[in-house]
DNA sequence: CCGTAATGGATAGTGGAAGTATCCAAAAAG
DNA sequence: CTTTTTGGATACTTCCACTATCCATTACGG
């Protein structure tokens, strides 16, 4: 197919198309002339992933590129820690802005050694948390061990119905963009769940019968 | 205290400050002279809310600015509502790209069925919902409804947890404020935890023996 | 007391991100 | 055989979140 067709049929305007291929977020069409190149459907499902990972996901483009590149490059993740490898794909939760004290780095490496969680406190992720641990004290609403340790529960049940999920794709290729799709989409996906969640259990803690 | 103070104490550079100033995120300082004003606690206090809504809670300027002004509004949310009214105040989950179909709501309405969640169908987060499952569909990775279930039953669970640490808030007028930054704040916590929650997992389930 | 620095406030400018628009000669379509 | 579309390059636009500059005052340090 050609570009109008691509474009037809992701729903994406032709220019915008045209900047992805700039861009390196879709490969370039078999060429066929010297004005002419043909997409196959590989460009429409590659083109239709990297409209859900900026629109709805929000990632960047340039992270989206990056991603995207790592699917593709046929580097062998040993299968052993191919799902492992997949979070390495992934992109930051955060933007690093905030700096984290020594304060929030001891309260992660508790909460890690309290759940058991099998993570190099040097990572990047625990980083990560340091930082959001310290930006709920600055804030003025800090997070007890308590709390702390009921979200790290909940997301433990979380990841055990994404590994479930991603471990019924079949096709060694495919687990890749599954586990990334299913990680940065999941992450919406939880927020969305969560606020609807939210007002339920709220409306139900407010004596309101539920099926009422 | 002056401007100068509240930069150093907030680590936000002046110019920075004068723009919320401009911007309505931070309410003026008392005028005490033809240049000079003068700030108290609750303007640091402010300041540093809008910057941990922003820089780790990932919100625009200007949804920042009319979630502040709902919660400084004095209109009596009724006590039996307020928890279910502070979500309200959030910031919609999706920037409604992405358009659903009739089979996308269907299955909303049918998971909300299952739950016996007390959520209206035709409300803004039952829409989300419903654009993040077209999206998933749409990435070629469609998410049947032991997934849904399995995620929706992980953010009771975060919820719960969510009112638990709100609940513990005292003073009505704190209560709002809370709940923005709680869930606010909580998306991005439960993304790193989950990050996190997955290596675990994966490396739990790759057949690496827990605490190695 | 006096020179330097900081202040409040207004207005203008910057840099990055994500597209859009325009142009062109060469196909393709009706 | 005229009109449309195409691939590709280059230039332009829009929005956002800041920064920079300016100015007539205070405030501060020696």
């Amino acid at each position: 197919m050609r570009i109008g067709e691509l474009s037809e049929r992701s729903g994406t305007p032709v220019p915008t198309i045209k900047y992805y291929l700039r861009e390196g977020l879709l490969p370039r069409g078999e060429r066929t002339g010297p004005n002419q190149a043909s997409y196959g459907e590989g460009h429409l499902h590659r083109l239709r992933l990297v409209r859900a990972l900026t629109d709805v996901g929000g990632l960047p483009i340039a992270t989206t590129r990056e991603i995207l590149a790592r699917v593709d490059s046929p580097d062998p993740p040993i299968t052993h820690e191919l799902l492992g490898h997949a979070m390495h794909v992934l992109p930051p939760a955060t933007k690093g802005v905030a700096t984290a004290e020594e304060e929030d780095h001891g309260r992660v490496r508790a909460l890690f050694e309290r759940r058991g969680w099998h993570v190099h406190p040097q990572s990047r992720a625990a980083a990560d948390l340091a930082e959001v641990v310290a930006t709920y004290r600055r804030a003025g609403r800090p997070l007890d061990d308590e709390a702390l340790d009921g979200y790290a529960a909940t997301m433990e049940q979380a990841a055990r119905v994404d590994l479930d999920v991603i471990g019924r794709v079949t096709g060694t290729d495919e687990i890749l963009e599954s586990a990334v799709v299913y990680s940065v989409l999941g992450d919406t996906l939880m927020a969305v769940l969560r606020r609807l969640a939210q007002a339920d259990e709220s409306a139900r803690r407010a004596g309101v019968v539920p099926g009422d």
